[in-house]
RNA sequence: GGGCGCAUAGCUCAGCGGUAGAGCGCCGCUCUUACAAAGCGGAUGUCGGCGGUUCAAAUCCGUCUGUGCCCACCA
């Protein structure tokens, strides 16, 4: 596109006119990955700054949310890399046991093949396949997104290294008997045909009956309701309160169950609800964890009749029914028998799915291994109480205490072939042994291994120190851990964040996993809405970065991450980033026509002008703000503060003013083209952490040095000049004030007017040109005849429009100006006439309606002037 | 049933005790030493309702309404 570039001196360089970030951002990562950037040296003399991925699932592919965070991580990293620290993000993935297990048995199922067909062995070698085939998509996503991540240590949850590490925290925890096995009723997911642990449990409403059953016979009746009538056949009691005294008589007795030939005993317990239903409750101590409790108490017997896929396994005319077919027919056999009392009723109520699936879930009585928690949770939430961990924002540790404080034992063993394998054997004459990592499982007849694996948030709370050689006492480890930064979706405070918390203590004698816990929201659409696969309302980040440029889409998402609080995102925004990195392009390239350079001293302040000054003390300013906001991990604020600082002060005012000294040329040209150079330097650092690829494109070609990755961090050198500062906010006031003017007068922004200048009362003298040339002022020549004459700031601008003003368009902004500051001054004179006012109020507080009260004045002053200068009409 | 949060311009959100803000959208006018993905100017809000504290409240307290999320063994 040759007509897209425009000439330039022949020492700069030539940059299209617009921003192609798809040329640009392919070849820059790459060259960053070869030249060894984000490769961390565990014997660097640095500190050590270390974040570890939260590992995508291996069959995940990249979308906002990661696209999200890992903005936010790679900011993070990339300017503690440029602060001097040996930085490392350390990427992997996880096997996610159940997703993944069910993708390759979905793979399977298409070829007709169940994984019982291939067995354990070649299945899992299935999974290992396809896992090199398929998995880790979303690690090429994530160098299109930019992510400086450490590729050398690139890890897997099922890693021989991170198995090792499994197996020995097991075994350790065994052996503190922080693991046991018991039978319990635990989440079972009839379809998955596996255990779940609680929190991966997702409740719905779902839409439930209500039916009422006589139990008994004769005299000894009773009603109870129930909308799980198919558990019916495996009730072992009728519970009531103790108090209940419809009941009381009944209490201790035993009494028919209906469609079998057995009876059953009414106990008395205090869960129970007098108020809910009939206020009798059937027992089902093999299918419902409250039953199983109560069976527990009154030492009931446990009857499962349902099998793994929830198949009715009695006798009789149920069956081989499964259990939804199964709840019909009973309720029609009872009713056939006369004992269903009122008609069923409908019920909403709380149901659990499988997280995975979505099948309901089947309570279910069963052999499993367990965390016993108590301990490992009351580590993890004091660490969180003494300071040790801070978690961002604040207000998200109350959810953090409730759940640590609260938890259940940890179900961790799964009916699955794909994952951790548990290592324990049992033997021949009942005997359990847990193996150690470096140990032999117990050779001879008759000793199998356990078939179930772990829990795959089992491997992944080991993650932080895993990753890094643990159980060896590697140089990584020694060096990055404990990691600085934990951040991730406040989604998963439970499911990983909780667990590596406890497992990073117990297993690094009490040294957390991480500093700073810092919690995201998660990404909406630009409604606030939930983005869904099905709705399609989900967004591929891909498509995004493609047409807009990874950048855009980077910027976009830092612009909209306010702590803790979820993220909307719109492509209309992502287009305004993209805009932006092309002003930042512009702006570059306006420098480097005009010769802006870094080489050289900057000269010292007392020879620059103030227009100068003015910008390196904003600059400086600036970098403090940028500072704080990245401690703070602020980084809406953060990009706001940039974004408005580039474009609104240098973009706009700056180079507008720089202008003129450009076109003056001279000694002063080249003091301002070093100043335009230094401004852009630091600048395109500081935005390089979130929009690594235009910085980089141009930071390059500004500088002419390696790479901004590895450039230093910007350092607020303390300078600060109010005076220029003041100075410069008049010169604004001046040009908008007049552009204002010009405006209502319905002149065209290019047209030339004549006009005399009298700056002697201010300090604008020196700015004359600039605002000339901003105002597209002319010299006034003979027969100059002022028709307004406009005095802000203290500067007089007399315009000669030749008669042309629209004298009643400009008394009428006159006046409702006069009657603004009018309004502002009544309204100061009455505070500062307010001796409540004066003697509580902060003296910050009172100097500041004094400003606002003398601004007020000299507006009114001005004004009046204005109004006076007008020609009668 | 418990807990937490949010209600501010058409939309998405900042501000959290001292003159109501941003981005996008909207209305004018413009190719002007980079950039029309731009420039300049403009309009737009009883800061959810009602009470209270205060010299001063979008900001603190109470209450109501609406809304979102998390937790819980709602037969």
């Amino acid at each position: 596109m040759t007509e897209n570039t425009q000439q330039t001196p022949d020492s700069a360089p030539e940059l299209p006119t617009q921003y192609a970030p798809a040329a640009v951002e392919g070849p820059l990562y790459e060259r960053w990955v070869e030249r060894g950037y984000f490769t961390a040296d565990a014997k660097s003399d640095k500190p050590a700054y270390t974040i570890v991925i939260p590992p995508p699932n291996v069959t995940g592919s990249l979308h906002l949310g990661h696209a999200f965070q890992h903005t936010l991580m790679d900011a993070l990293t990339r300017r503690k890399r440029m602060q001097g620290f040996e930085a490392l993000w350390l990427p992997g993935m996880d096997h996610a046991g159940i997703a993944t297990q069910n993708v390759v048995e979905r793979e399977l199922g298409k070829e007709g093949v169940s994984r019982h067909d291939l067995g354990r062995e070649a299945f899992t070698e299935r999974v290992w396949q396809w896992k090199e085939e398929y998995g880790g998509k979303i690690l090429g996503q994530m160098r299109r997104l930019g992510d400086g991540v450490d590729w050398s240590r690139e890890r897997f949850t099922m890693d021989e290294g991170l198995s090792k590490a499994v197996q020995t925290i097991f075994k350790k925890l065994y052996d503190d008997e922080l693991i046991y096995r018991a039978e319990r009723i635990i989440n079972w997911c009839p379809r998955c045909l596996t255990a779940i642990s609680d929190i991966e449990v997702e409740y719905q409403d779902d839409d439930g009956e209500l039916v009422s059953i006589t139990y008994g016979e004769g005299e000894d009746t009773l009603v109870v309701a129930t909308t799980r009538a198919e558990t019916m056949l495996g009730d072992t009691a009728v519970a009531v309160h103790p108090d209940d005294e419809r009941y009381a008589h009944l209490i201790g007795k035993r009494i028919k169950l209906p469609l079998t030939d057995r009876s059953i005993p009414v106990v008395a317990d205090t869960h129970v609800d007098p108020e809910f239903g009939t206020g009798a409750v059937k027992v089902t101590p093999a299918h419902d964890p409250n039953d199983f409790a109560i069976g527990q108490r009154h030492g009931l017997e446990s009857m499962t009749v349902m099998d793994e896929r929830g198949v009715i396994t009695v006798h009789g005319p149920f069956l081989g029914l499964d259990r939804f077919e199964a709840r019909s027919a009973i309720v029609g056999a009872l009713r056939a028998e006369g004992r269903i009392v009122a008609e069923k009723r409908p019920y909403v109520h709380s149901v659990g799915h499988c997280s995975r699936c979505k099948t309901t879930l089947e309570p279910r009585l069963s052999m499993q291994w367990w965390v016993k928690v108590e301990p490992l949770a009351k580590a993890a939430g004091d660490a969180v109480r003494d300071g040790k961990v801070q978690i961002h924002p604040a207000d998200m540790s109350k959810r953090y205490f409730d759940w640590v404080d609260n938890m259940h034992d940890w179900c961790i063993s799964r009916q699955l072939w794909w994952g951790h394998r548990i290592p324990v054997w049992y033997g021949p004459d009942g005997e359990t042994v847990c193996v150690g990592p470096d140990e032999q499982p117990p050779a001879g007849e008759g000793w199998t291994q356990d078939p179930d694996v772990l829990d795959t948030w089992f491997s992944s709370g080991l993650w932080p120190f895993s990753t890094l050689g643990w159980p060896e006492k590697t140089p990584d480890l020694e060096k990055f851990y404990a990691t600085d930064v934990l951040l991730t979706g406040h989604d998963i405070i439970f499911f990983w964040v909780a667990r590596m918390m406890m497992f990073g203590l117990y297993a690094m004698d009490g040294e957390p996993p991480f500093h700073t816990i810092a919690l995201t929201g998660l990404v909406r659409d630009q409604f606030g809405k939930k983005m869904s696969k099905s709705s399609g309302t989900a967004v591929d980040p891909l498509d995004w970065m493609n047409e807009y440029g990874s950048d855009a889409v980077r910027f976009t998402l830092a612009k909209g991450a306010n702590p803790g609080t979820d993220v909307p995102i719109g492509e209309d925004w992502v287009q305004a980033s993209r805009n932006f990195a092309n002003k930042i392009w512009n702006a570059t390239r306006f420098a480097l026509m005009n010769g802006a350079t870094v080489e050289g001293e900057l000269p010292p302040a007392e020879e620059l002008s103030a227009t100068d000054r003015w910008i390196l003390s904003r600059l400086n300013a600036a970098i403090a703000e940028a500072d704080a906001y990245y401690d703070d991990y602020q980084f809406a604020k953060l990009t706001d503060a940039l974004y408005h600082f580039a474009w609104d002060e240098v973009f706009d005012w700056y180079v507008e003013l720089s202008k003129t000294t450009f076109m003056g040329g001279g000694e002063p040209a080249k003091v301002s083209a070093r100043v335009l150079g230094e401004v852009l330097d630091v600048t395109l650092r500081l935005l390089h952490p979130v929009m690594p690829f235009v910085t980089e494109a141009l930071w390059t070609t500004l500088t002419g040095k390696e790479s901004v990755v590895v450039a230093d961090w910007p350092k607020d050198s303390g300078f600060r000049d109010a005076g220029a500062e003041t100075e410069i906010e008049n010169l604004q006031q001046v040009i908008t004030e007049v552009r204002r003017f010009r405006s209502d007068q319905g002149l065209q922004p290019g047209q030339r007017v004549p006009a005399k200048l009298d700056l002697s009362g201010t300090s604008l003298a020196a700015h004359e040109g600039a605002i000339r040339q901003l105002l597209r002022l002319q010299p006034a020549e003979d027969g100059f005849h002022a028709t307004a004459t406009l005095t802000i700031a203290g500067a007089t601008v007399a315009l000669d429009l030749s008669g042309t003003i629209d004298v009643e368009a400009e008394r009428k902004r006159l006046a409702k100006a006069l009657a603004a500051a009018e309004k502002d001054k009544a309204q100061c004179t009455a505070k500062l006439g307010n001796e409540a006012f004066l003697a509580k109020a902060a003296e910050a507080a009172v100097e500041k309606i004094r400003t606002r009260l003398s601004k007020a004045e000299a507006d009114i002053e001005r004004i009046t002037a204005q109004l006076e200068g007008l020609p009668k009409g």
